[in-house]
DNA sequence: ATCTAATATGCTCAATATGAGTATAAGGAA
DNA sequence: TTCCTTATACTCATATTGAGCATATTAGAT
């Protein structure tokens, strides 16, 4: 609503804020930058020394800046300037993901530091060279989440590392009320005993894995050594910053069934093999090959152009195009995913 | 998007180290808390002097306070305390919304105030009595979006009121690079020209109706007298505050469908009349009520009690509660709408 | 007792949608 | 050519919907 803005361009208030007091809240924006190549989904990391990791040494972060009133006008102007200053990208696609502020989120801040709020925002984009200081890598989101990937199976760090480390954590709960409480939310959040695998219960599982403290960070946020099983799950981020990820996971997954943004990641035309393995990418299933086609052909989701594509290794497939006529047609048009996964 | 609202804020900051040097970002906690009774979905209000309205008389707010980092440990925990303390009541469910933070959400800010941001939540419960300051009141939503209530077919307002004045919203559009931009955008908004109604763009209507400058805030957010359109849509409500509510009930209608979340504004037994126009209420629209009750039978959400209502007027009706193993069974159990609106 | 209105609950049926294949087409490489 | 690969077309049993009709059980009117 850019209604009421003209007048107010006096808001630059130069004096202002700038640091003699530390304020008690400071608002943060997380960019969760994603894009999809080469049937690997990538999130945008940068190399930071953080502090509260055990080492010191660098670990992986996301783009972050923290909002500056003077100069950003809305959060969201404020988190694109942030990305495009540390990633050299301007992001096009954006939406807000959720607002992170638990009280001891950077364990310095306990102290009297101030309380960091963090905003954290979704951004698809297609992948691109990267500018801006440096820092900056794209790196396949699964090896943050190595347990959401099913496209070849069931993950081995599911079998190997979580079933039976969360066997023990079961028993753990002494002060629990029910007892039963933690074995369901396994159960549901897993997908064990008959319950089907959710793949959008990312932040669930990641949180599961942090309270039974599998995951690096559950180790290093409380300056106790990481325990063995970490190794098995995935990359440690700063902070909550995997937390951040997690929930970006989920929304992402989750959203591609009802909203067209897969297109988002995808060039303008594209074989429907191409959609099909970006969607795969994102939710980490295998889909059956015709029935995605007759879905998102019949679906009114694209449209053929009539050209080829003649790289396949096989016959040449036709170039499709997002075909923007079904946002009138349906009212949630997205790649509503079958069920369980399919075998190829 | 926007965020709002030094204007409340101001008034109580007590203790806090704000008052020496006044922080260029405030965070705020706003509540949507809803109910439903008697086929009517209810939001608690507080009546508050709003300085920023025209008249400056009493508007309809929502249970807000700022965030203080020292005593509030959590945002959530923030919410609930100042909802506690507002209106007296307990929160039960509670799920965060979105962070508005228009950098000029509230009028007086631009001029050197602290940057207000809001975090805002949705909380569901059952309707209850009130303490707290003695302000709150239960309002039905539709007092305020009454272009949303379908369920006795097309609301009047839209085709009084919206539909001619969005007309020539259209053609205002001089300085758009695309013309068929806005026509394409009301339509899908508003379902016109073949486009579904689609219960859950909330939101995408209250804003157009915001820059069409139609509802009261638009107009009073300028200073500017409220136009007469603004008579037949809706109660406006003190700073941005409508819009979150917008939001609130964009994404309830949505979770729904997915999430068994109806179940938390219902009591412990009810029959599937009652359900269904819980449901009902809540979205806007009719229901047929044999495949309703087929779909929550059949989909495992609800379980026979064996006990009875006889209050039905008719033939007594079975009681049914919640059957929460379905969250085992299903990836997404929730009361999937059926397209469009039914009639009885 | 019978009838009517109101509600609840049961059942049918056609139309679609879904899951899981089989079959055919069109390229390249051996 | 033959084989391998990928794309695309069609089939078919089953499940899910949308829309009604039919029956059950109550209260109240006649």
């Amino acid at each position: 609503m850019a209604t009421r803005s003209a007048a107010l361009q006096s808001a630059r208030l130069p004096g202002k804020s700038a640091s003699a007091t530390a304020p008690s809240v400071v608002v943060g924006l997380n960019a969760v930058i994603v894009a999809v190549t080469d049937e690997v989904p990538r999130v945008l990391t940068i190399s930071r020394t953080d502090h509260t990791l055990a080492g010191g040494g660098p670990a992986d972060a996301l783009p972050f800046g923290p909002l500056r009133p003077e100069q950003h006008h809305t959060l969201e102007r404020g988190l694109r300037s942030w990305a495009r200053q540390q990633t050299g990208i301007r992001l096009g696609y954006v939406e807000q993901l959720y607002t992170f502020g638990d009280r001891f989120r950077d364990p310095r801040a306990g102290q009297g530091g101030p309380w960091m709020i963090s905003v954290a925002y979704l951004a698809l984009v297609r992948e691109q060279q990267l500018a801006g200081s440096g820092e900056a890598h794209w790196r396949d989101w699964y090896d943050y989440f190595p347990w959401e990937d099913w496209r070849s199976g069931p993950p081995s760090p599911i079998s190997q590392t979580i079933t039976p480390a969360l066997e023990s954590w079961l028993t753990q709960a002494s002060d629990m009320p029910d007892p039963r409480a933690r074995r369901e939310r396994r159960d549901i959040a897993f997908g064990l005993h008959r319950t089907p695998w959710d793949t959008e219960r990312t932040l669930e599982r990641y949180e599961l894995l942090y309270e039974a403290r599998l995951v690096g960070e559950a180790a290093s946020d409380v300056g106790e050594p990481t325990p063995p099983e970490a190794g098995n799950l995935g990359r440690p981020m700063a902070l909550d910053h995997r937390r951040i990820l997690a929930t970006a996971l989920g929304r992402l997954r989750g959203k591609i069934k009802y909203r067209p943004v897969v297109f988002e990641l995808l060039p303008p035309v594209f074989t429907l093999s191409h959609l099909q393995r970006v969607v795969e990418a994102l939710a980490g299933i295998r889909l059956h090959k015709q029935n995605f086609r007759r879905l998102v052909e019949r679906g009114g989701l694209v449209e053929g152009t009539g050209r080829y594509d003649e790289e396949t290794g096989g016959r040449p497939a036709e170039l499709f195009a997002f075909r923007r006529e079904v946002l009138r047609e349906r009212a949630a048009p997205g790649v509503r995913l079958p069920g369980p996964q399919t075998r190829v």
